[in-house]
DNA sequence: TCTGGGGTCCTTGGGCGT
DNA sequence: TCTGACGCCCAAGGACCC
C-alpha cells in the first residue's frame, strides 16, 4: 500500500467484441459475440449490446444463440487482437517503465516509477490522458482504476466500466470495499463464494469482521490470510514488469467424444508436437510432461512424468505423453486431450552434455563422454531405440483428413489458438471461409466473410472507419476472392479511417 | 443445457534422504 | 538398526483468472 493512488489498472471494454465492431462498421451498436462456434464452443467476449440479452463470457455459445439469436457470432482473431494490444501496451510503456500486462486487454502501471504522477490529481490526469490516447490510437475505449495497490486499482477499474475512470483515495479503502460482495475480491470464485455464503459472509465488510483465524479455518492458511488482508484493503504486491512463463500447454476439445484408442493416441502425438512447437518458439525446454484427459462425464484427470533433465525434443515429449496415456482408462469416451510441459528452463539437458563435452576437450580430457541414449529420456530407459522416433506414428493415419485439414487451415488463416472448431467455415476445393475472417476481392476490395454455406460465401465490403458496407455473394471458389490480413483499426498515421494497406501477415504492432 | 483454452497458485499426500 | 522429525521433490487435483 502506498500513500498516493499511483497504481493504475487498465481494462479494455469488451475487448475482442470491440475490436470486431471497430473493424466491421456494420456491427457497431449491434450484439457481437466472439467465441467458439462449434457445438461445444463458449463465449470469449460479448459486446455490451449482447450482454443486455443475458449473454456473458464463459457461457456455452449454444445457450447464447438461444438468448440472442440475431447476434453476430464470430471466431476470435487473436493475431489482430495481439496487434491492437501491443499498440495499447506501447502507450502504457510510454507512461512508465513498470508495466505488468495481465492479458491482451489488461495491465497494471506504476505511475510513480514513471514519474508521471505522485498524487491524486496527477494520477487522475494521467489516467484521463491515457484513455484519450488509447481512443485516438485504436478507436477503442478502456476503463481505468487508480488506487494505492494493485487489488484496489483493479476493483476500481471494474467499477468504472464501461469507458470510465475511478480513483480510490488512500484512507477510504476499507469503507469503499465494505459493502461490496465478496466475489468482488480477486481469488474469490464460485466455490469460495459459496463456502463463505454458507457461513453467513456475503460482503467484504463481513469478511473483515470474521477475523483472520476464522478465515484461515474456513479456506486454509494461505487463502485465508490473503482474504483477510484484502478485506482490510491491504495489498503490497509490487508491479512486476517481467514475468517468466512457468508452463506451456495445448489442449483440444473434440466436437464428438473420442472412443477409438488409436485415434486418441494419434491426437496425443499431434498435441505433443504442437506443444513442443510452442515450447521452442518461446525459447524454452521443460522437464515435466503433463497429460490432461477430460472424460465423457467432464471428470478431468492429469498424469505427469518428470524427466531427468529438461527437453524440447518432440520425440521425447511424444513418448512421455504416450506412456502417460497408457495408464489412463478412456472407455466411455474422451472429450478433451491436452499436453503440457512444466519445470521450464532456457536450456536443454543436451546443452549441458554438449557443454560438458566442450569443457572436457578444453581441459584435455581424452574421453568422448558420449551419453549413449538421450539424456533427457524418461525414467525408464526401456523406452527405445532412437530409430523408433523417426518412424511414422503407429503407422495409422487415424485422422479423417477432412476434419483435421479444415481445423489446421482455419487455424492457419485465423492465427493462433482459435477456440474449438472451424465454426462456419465452408470447405470446398481447399478454400475455407471462416465467419468474420478478412478477405479481399479483386473488384470490390476489402471485406469480411459474413456467412457461408452450400457452395456460396457472403461477404460484406467495408473497412475500419468506412460507413457500413454492402453485402455480395460469391461462389466459394471464386478466383477473384482471397483471404487477406486485417486492416489497422485506425490509420497508421493516426489519421482515423482505414489504412490503405494491409499489415503483412504475422507482423506485430509497430 | 451444458460447460474453451491457456495459464497460475495452492493443498494434500506419498516417497525418500538426512 | 530402528524410529521420528523434517525438508524436499513429485504427483494429482482443485480453484481461480482472463
Amino acid at each position: 500500500m502506498r500513500a498516493a493512488p499511483t497504481i493504475l489498472h487498465l481494462d479494455m471494454d469488451a475487448f475482442y467484441a470491440s475490436v470486431e465492431q471497430a473493424s466491421k462498421p456494420s456491427l457497431r451498436g449491434k450484439a457481437v459475440i466472439v467465441g467458439g462456434l462449434g457445438p461445444r464452443g463458449v463465449v470469449a467476449t460479448a459486446s455490451y449490446e449482447a450482454r443486455r440479452f443475458g449473454v456473458h463470457s464463459a457461457m456455452p455459445t449454444a445457450q447464447a444463440r438461444r438468448l440472442c439469436p440475431n447476434g453476430a457470432y464470430l471466431t476470435p482473431r487473436f493475431r489482430l487482437y495481439q496487434a491492437v494490444s501491443e499498440r495499447v501496451m506501447g502507450l502504457l510503456r510510454a507512461l512508465s517503465p513498470l508495466v505488468e500486462p495481465l492479458s491482451l486487454d489488461e495491465a497494471f502501471v506504476d505511475l510513480e516509477a514513471g514519474e508521471v504522477a505522485f498524487d491524486s490529481a496527477g494520477a487522475r490526469a494521467a489516467g484521463e490522458r491515457l484513455r484519450a490516447d488509447i481512443m485516438a490510437a485504436t478507436g477503442l475505449s478502456g476503463s481505468v482504476g487508480l488506487a494505492g495497490s494493485k487489488m484496489l486499482a483493479k476493483v476500481a477499474s471494474e467499477e468504472a466500466k464501461p469507458a470510465g475512470l475511478l480513483l480510490i483515495e488512500p484512507g477510504t479503502e476499507r469503507a469503499h470495499l465494505a459493502p461490496m460482495t465478496v466475489r468482488t475480491l480477486p481469488g474469490v470464485g464460485p466455490v469460495t463464494g459459496e463456502h463463505l455464503r454458507r457461513a453467513g459472509i456475503t460482503t467484504v465488510g463481513e469478511l473483515a469482521e470474521a477475523g483472520e483465524d476464522e478465515l484461515i479455518r474456513m479456506v486454509g492458511r494461505s487463502h485465508g490470510l490473503g482474504l483477510y488482508r484484502m478485506a482490510l484493503g491491504l495489498d503490497d504486491r509490487p508491479v512486476v514488469a517481467e514475468r517468466d512463463a512457468k508452463s506451456v500447454s495445448v489442449e483440444d476439445t473434440f466436437d464428438v467424444d473420442l472412443h477409438d484408442r488409436v485415434r486418441i493416441r494419434g491426437e496425443v502425438q499431434r498435441l505433443s508436437d504442437r506443444c513442443v512447437g510452442r515450447l521452442r518458439s518461446s525459447g524454452h525446454s521443460g522437464r515435466t510432461i503433463v497429460l490432461k484427459v477430460r472424460r465423457y462425464d467432464f471428470s478431468t484427470l492429469t498424469r505427469s512424468e518428470t524427466l531427468r533433465g529438461p527437453t524440447d525434443d518432440p520425440g521425447v515429449v511424444r513418448e512421455a505423453a504416450a506412456r502417460l496415456l497408457e495408464g489412463v482408462d478412456t472407455t466411455g469416451g474422451v472429450r478433451l486431450l491436452g499436453v503440457g510441459v512444466t519445470g521450464l528452463a532456457d536450456y536443454t539437458q543436451e546443452d549441458l552434455f554438449a557443454q560438458a563435452e566442450a569443457q572436457a576437450e578444453v581441459e584435455g580430457g581424452s574421453e568422448p563422454a558420449g551419453p549413449a541414449g538421450d539424456p533427457a529420456e524418461g525414467p525408464e530407459p526401456s523406452g527405445g531405440d532412437a530409430a523408433d522416433d523417426a518412424g511414422t506414428p503407429d503407422g495409422a493415419p487415424a485422422e479423417p483428413a477432412g476434419a483435421e485439414g479444415a481445423e489446421g487451415a482455419v487455424r492457419g488463416a485465423e492465427g493462433a489458438g482459435a477456440v474449438g472448431t472451424p465454426g462456419e467455415a465452408v470447405i470446398a476445393l481447399g478454400r475455407f471461409w471462416p465467419a468474420g475472417s478478412d478477405v479481399r476481392h479483386a473488384v470490390y476490395g476489402p471485406g469480411w466473410v459474413q456467412g457461408s454455406g452450400v457452395g456460396r460465401v457472403t461477404v460484406r465490403f467495408e473497412r475500419p472507419g468506412s460507413p457500413p458496407g454492402r453485402v455480395r455473394t460469391f461462389k466459394v471458389d471464386d478466383p477473384e476472392l482471397e483471404p487477406s490480413d486485417p486492416l489497422p483499426l485506425v490509420g497508421e498515421d493516426g489519421g482515423g479511417g482505414a489504412g490503405e494497406r494491409a499489415r503483412p501477415r504475422g507482423a506485430g504492432a509497430p
